[in-house]
DNA sequence: CCGTATCCGATGAGATACTG
DNA sequence: CAGTATCTCATCGGATACGG
């Protein structure tokens, strides 16, 4: 993927430093699978969904939104209603990011695992 | 991946969101990706390839290698010699990853010319 | 129902200076 | 070289309360 130098700034890690400051956080990510899965989901469906808070939710709509990634369309009804859906964009971003989170569900149980021991072994270091 | 009914907390949700909130961030991904890349790299190499400063870089890097993603191998010369490389667990979390790499790097101008839209449309509407 | 505004603590992240 | 220790500032993220 980078092909400069070890040393040296990579040119590349920087721009993908730069994209995944936007839509690479935790909660992006969530909203984008969730989406990706149900294909239209109302605000308070993605706030029960995610466990989100009600703030966090609406700031990183709006930024998926600004983005590109994500679509919404307010209906003005009584009581209001908003959708949220992919773009085309949103959807190209759901594929890594599914491999991203499979990954993710198989792998927790052994990061638990290697968490206890480095612990376990760093505890061990310190009593002698 | 989410085969919960819409509401209701997902609890898979919760646990990638778990997962990802170990090794999800910015900097354990730009340091994956490098070491996949290079195979080995020492402490400073991977400062000066990353950009990154030298306090983020210890910290990630112990929360790596405690999440068993990094091998830390200390080699007491002198002067001292560290060198990092990535478990199979590590590689194993390179191959989703990469492809969020490669998204990034593809769908940066797309994000920006997103955004431009939608900061142009959100002016016009005030000055309206 | 769909947000915004405010307050607050926890974490992220660079700069700088220091040690073995 | 490979870190640790502080200090400082910005951002993340929940809780709560309020408005259309």
């Amino acid at each position: 993927m980078c092909f400069v130098e070890k040393d040296g700034q990579c040119p590349e890690c920087f721009r993908i430093n730069e994209v995944l400051g936007r839509v690479g956080d935790r909660w992006s990510v969530l909203i984008v699978l969730s989406l990706a899965q149900y294909k239209v989901l109302r605000f308070n469906e993605l706030k029960r969904h995610l466990g989100i808070s009600q703030r966090m939710l609406s700031l990183k709509l709006r930024e998926l939104e600004r983005d590109g990634l994500v679509n919404r369309t307010y209906h003005p009804t009584i009581p209001p209603k908003v959708e949220y859906a992919l773009t085309d964009l949103g959807y190209s971003f759901y594929a890594p990011v599914k491999a991203l989170g499979i990954w993710a569900l198989d792998n927790l149980p052994n990061i638990d695992e290697a968490r206890l021991e480095f612990d376990t072994q760093a505890e061990q270091k310190k009593s002698a």
